[in-house]
DNA sequence: AAGTCGGGGAC
DNA sequence: GTCCCAGACTT
């Protein structure tokens, strides 16, 4: 009688090798700096939405030493729309550091590759195993959920005793020398089969012994335990005109948007106008006694974060004279698309077509 | 150990 | 609205 483990590791392989038919650009691919480049971007990403990226970069950058070359506002850039932006500054620290401590050349040891900064676990597994066939089992969303439900294994997969226990899991399950192959099989069959909601347990071909489905768990797998708490924000944006000029800055607070542009903010804690802002004295300590006029104001944006709700409202406004607004600079409205901008504002942006009312 | 970091697609 | 995606880092 074959065992549920050795059952599971077959069956997965037969399936990747006779039914899976995912592709992907990176799919094969042994080339220890693509891959990287491509964990990185589809880190909390999916497929879709990261592939048009990963050519664009691979385009720009073919190389390391090429990414490592490449001033920050440039790879900013190309980074934008894609969120999670520190995966994009720590990208650029592992790139120079490769290039400055490895020559350019990829690291092939585990424990080279993970201490590279934006290098988890995952990635480092996954890294190791597709560009060097080392032996290191890969846990990613994916594996947790085939794992879970496979095994029926109801410890929460966000704690720490169900990181352990997973992993272990996964690292006892890996075929040593088909390590590339057996990561591939398992993150491609949660994605296709073993899916969050409506998996394909009709046509499963590990139904047979999957503790989920025949103690009707599926649903219920895996289990997660933090519940989300959404916060809703409110940003007052100031367009400040002076000539052919606006303000803007470079976010650098902990907060969301780091290392991306935005203009004049004014946060408040509810909806606001900008005659609520004028008698708040908002304003003032952001311009002062510099006189104004009041060009515009948008219709309100509403952005949806993980953990925030982002309200916001353009207002444009026009000085005759140049404020010094702290933290701000002043440049050419025709520069803006030389910076990276959150989404929200994009959409404003590209909303009034570059015109800034 | 718990919080936080984006944007988008499926339901 | 909800969930979650080829997770990692900070506090």
């Amino acid at each position: 009688m074959i065992s549920p483990r050795q059952f599971f590791t077959e069956k997965l392989l037969e399936w990747n090798r006779e039914t899976n038919t995912r592709n992907m650009p990176w799919k094969g691919e042994k080339n220890p700096y693509r891959i990287w480049l491509s964990e990185i971007i589809l880190q909390q990403t999916r497929v879709e939405q990261g592939w048009p990226y990963y050519e664009r970069f691979i385009q720009h950058y073919p190389t390391v030493k090429k990414l490592a070359a490449a001033p920050d506002e440039e790879v900013f850039r190309l980074w934008q729309g894609l969120g999670y932006y520190a995966r994009c500054k720590n990208m650029l620290a592992a790139a120079r550091e490769i290039t400055a401590t490895y020559q350019g050349k990829f690291p092939d040891q585990y424990e080279q590759i993970k201490a590279l900064k934006g290098i988890g676990s995952y990635t480092a597994a996954a890294i190791a195993s597709f560009a060097f066939n080392l032996p290191y089992a890969v846990l990613d969303g994916n594996v947790f959920r085939v794992l879970s439900r496979y095994f029926g294994i109801e410890t929460p997969i966000d704690s720490t005793a169900g990181k352990k226990q997973f992993g272990t899991l996964a690292q006892e399950l890996l075929p040593q020398s088909l390590s590339a192959e057996y990561n591939q099989s398992i993150m491609d069959f949660g994605a296709v089969v073993c899916k969050p909601q409506q998996p394909l347990c009709g046509e499963c071909v590990l139904r047979k012994k999957c503790v989920a489905l025949h103690e009707q768990l599926v649903p219920h797998l895996p289990v997660k335990t933090k519940k989300l708490l959404i916060k809703k924000r409110y940003f007052n944006y100031l367009l400040v005109h002076y000539k052919e000029d606006i303000y803007i800055r470079k976010r650098t607070d902990s907060d969301i948007w780091q290392n991306l542009h935005e203009f004049v903010l004014i946060e408040t804690a509810g909806p606001s106008d900008i005659t609520a802002l004028q008698s708040s004295g908002a304003i003032d300590p952001i311009l002062g006694k510099t006189p104004f006029e009041i060009d515009r104001v948008s219709a309100p944006f509403k952005q949806q974060l993980t953990h925030q709700t982002i309200h916001s409202q353009f207002i444009s406004i026009t000085v005759k004279k140049a404020p010094a607004i702290p933290g701000y600079t002043l440049v050419p409205r025709s520069s803006l698309n030389n910076y990276a901008f959150p989404k929200t504002i994009t959409t404003f942006l590209e909303s009034n077509h570059l015109q800034l009312f």
